[in-house]
DNA sequence: AACAAGTAGATGCATTTGCATGTATGTGGG
DNA sequence: CCCACATACATGCAAATGCATCTACTTGTT
């Protein structure tokens, strides 16, 4: 608990410094940037991010208005809706992963060497 | 960090299951049983639990209202404070950790050898 | 067809957080 | 001694979160 504190704090100081939109944006980003068609249905962003129900639809609200993402119909299902990344939110991700990669390598890289980060990922994975 | 908030939404789950305030609670009342005299500055405790300091502040509201806690003048420096805890607190900490232990037994210990609880311990040592 | 139960997502309200700033007290240099 | 600066803690306000609940739509059962 403490190691994430003291790594994620170090990550969002440098995401503020950069003038960057929250770090939780990112995941969702990454995840539509992931996905075929840049799509998601909001309860896929949910599983995979594991953020709340009611957060994700709030931080789809955001990501609305700042025009990185933009709700589409579902057609299939009536209560459904895609949830599409736009340009702007592709060269956001991008422009994110330009101090998030660096942060991270920086903050976690730098201090492990490759076959203790395999480790700390395999006993990680354990408590999931 | 996902192993991080699978673990977390499992002790928190177990938390409310009991009734239970808060687990950020427990830190703090756990500094102040540790701490000579059942007593500490609020930036003892910030340095000690991470909190940022406004959040601390009203935390410590939190746990006066609750009777947990009570704050005392630091006679040395006008500026400054005693954050002493309670009797009832004291009963407060051991009460949640009769759910906490068994919880993070469950959701950390069972998961992991004593070998490897030691090297996931040390690897995540070298990130703080 | 009708309806109970389930699922997708939104939202009102209270609480908590983050940020900036405020107040009060202490300290060190000239 | 004074004043600029630092430290300890509090707080107003905006934004995010948690919780409960709501609406709309779908599905399975009879």
């Amino acid at each position: 608990m403490r190691a994430r504190e003291r790594v994620l704090a170090r990550i969002e100081a440098d995401f503020k410094a950069s003038g960057l939109p929250p770090l939780g944006w990112y995941d969702v980003l990454w995840e539509l940037v992931q996905a075929e068609g840049g799509r998601l249905r909001p309860f896929e962003i949910e599983a995979r991010t594991l953020l709340a129900q009611y957060n994700l639809s709030r931080l789809i609200d955001r990501l609305v208005k700042e025009g990185l993402v933009r709700r589409e119909a579902f057609d299939a299902d009536g209560r459904g809706q895609w949830v599409v990344i736009t340009q702007a939110g592709r060269v956001m991700r991008e422009r994110m992963w330009q101090t998030y990669g660096p942060s991270i390598e920086a903050h976690v890289g730098a201090r492990l060497t490759e076959a203790e980060a395999r480790q700390l990922a395999a006993l990680l994975a354990k408590l999931r």
